[in-house]
DNA sequence: TTGAATAAATGAACACTGTTCAGTAAGTTT
DNA sequence: AAACTTACTGAACAGTGTTCATTTATTCAA
């Protein structure tokens, strides 16, 4: 009997369903405007049926940047097109700018809100803890390696220049989307157009 | 008469009651757990009273960023004693850093979140729009324009130097304090090593 | 087909939150 | 002593996340 499936089908349908609303609406309206009550009225379902799919607020909002995650990973798969990792890895903090500032939401939602990270919070010893971000350093630590050897780079722990140019773009993007820069006067362009030239130096700085 | 004199400042006593209770709440309970009826619950006054005080909860809260700005104040000022500007710049940055993780709270509060920088909104025109963060960003220039008159930095473009040093230390402090670094699987003294590291690669790499 | 068992969805409540405002109480002035 | 001013508050409004007994719908076995 086909049942059990269907059912167990039904179920991921109505998750994504959830998800979906909440996603839409993280995005157009952001997090405070996304309640509970928000999300059921508009899928026409009561509040307490969001509780049968997601443990709590927090476990929705994990969904939902990971979400982010992946649409952050679709924006890095051209970097596979990049012989040089020196140049590949100028590209990827690029990118990783780029994406900070077109999706502030998903960005603030992945790197700086608490939200996510409670529902990952005293389970640590599951096998997966931010898979998202994880990854996403398993990867710019990669390009550092090689780069490492290849012998493009000054240092040669590719840690170190990992969080060395991991923390330097967020510190940009996150100042910015938390609204700290604004003592600089300049519009958006502005501050592109200075992020793109300090990354710039950032990368340059480590290049032997 | 000195009645109006003492209104006065009575009303800057109770003000200054109101922020303490307020800050040191803050401080032991975090953001959420300073309620206004909890602090009102504390100085044993209606709720309805703090707000003949301040705006709403984002001014109280801009108020209690601004003490912690005076703080970080307070632990720069043995930065005078540095002759050579370029060991200033070193020593600012450990500083700055260091007040990021012995204060998470007032750091989250001044450069991550969004709560006081609502109460300077749309209201660009006033003199003072977040003084604490322009005048520290403004001192780090000072230190950049100096070590590039005596020409110790290989940059000369003050403002790109200083914003590269400030999201470097930001980004590191914020990842840790937003909890985006547990995947290194280090403690608190770890981390902090690693920063320092990082933070050493960091200057060394604007050295001339 | 009917009754029992199972699964899904909900209404209503709980304990909170920031904020407003009419009304009261106290202090000051005439 | 009456009028005015200032300080304060109770109660309400409109919202929040979350839980749980109860209802509704579906599936299964006799």
């Amino acid at each position: 009997m086909g049942i059990t499936e269907r059912k167990e089908r039904e179920k991921l349908e109505m998750r994504e369903l959830i998800l979906e609303a909440a996603t839409s609406m993280f995005l157009e309206e952001g997090y405070e405007k996304t309640s509970i009550r928000n999300i059921a009225e508009k899928i026409e379902y009561s509040p307490a049926t969001i509780y049968l799919y997601f443990k709590d607020k927090d476990e929705l909002f994990f969904a939902i940047h990971e979400l982010g995650f992946q649409k952050l990973l679709l924006e890095m798969v051209p970097l596979a097109q990049i012989e040089d990792p020196f140049q590949r890895l100028r590209q990827m903090a690029r990118i990783y700018i780029e994406f900070g500032l077109n999706n502030p939401e998903y960005y603030d939602l992945m790197f700086i809100m608490r939200a996510p990270m409670n529902s990952i919070k005293e389970q640590v010893k599951a096998e997966q803890c931010w898979e998202g971000g994880e990854s996403t350093f398993g990867f710019l630590t990669s390009i550092m390696e090689e780069c490492i050897a290849k012998g493009l780079v000054k240092s040669d722990d590719a840690m170190m220049l990992s969080i060395y140019a991991w923390t330097c773009v967020h510190g940009m993007v996150s100042l910015n989307i938390r609204e700290r820069l604004g003592m600089l006067e300049m519009d958006s362009d502005g501050i592109k157009a200075l992020m793109m030239r300090t990354l710039d130096m950032i990368i340059d700085n480590i290049r032997k």
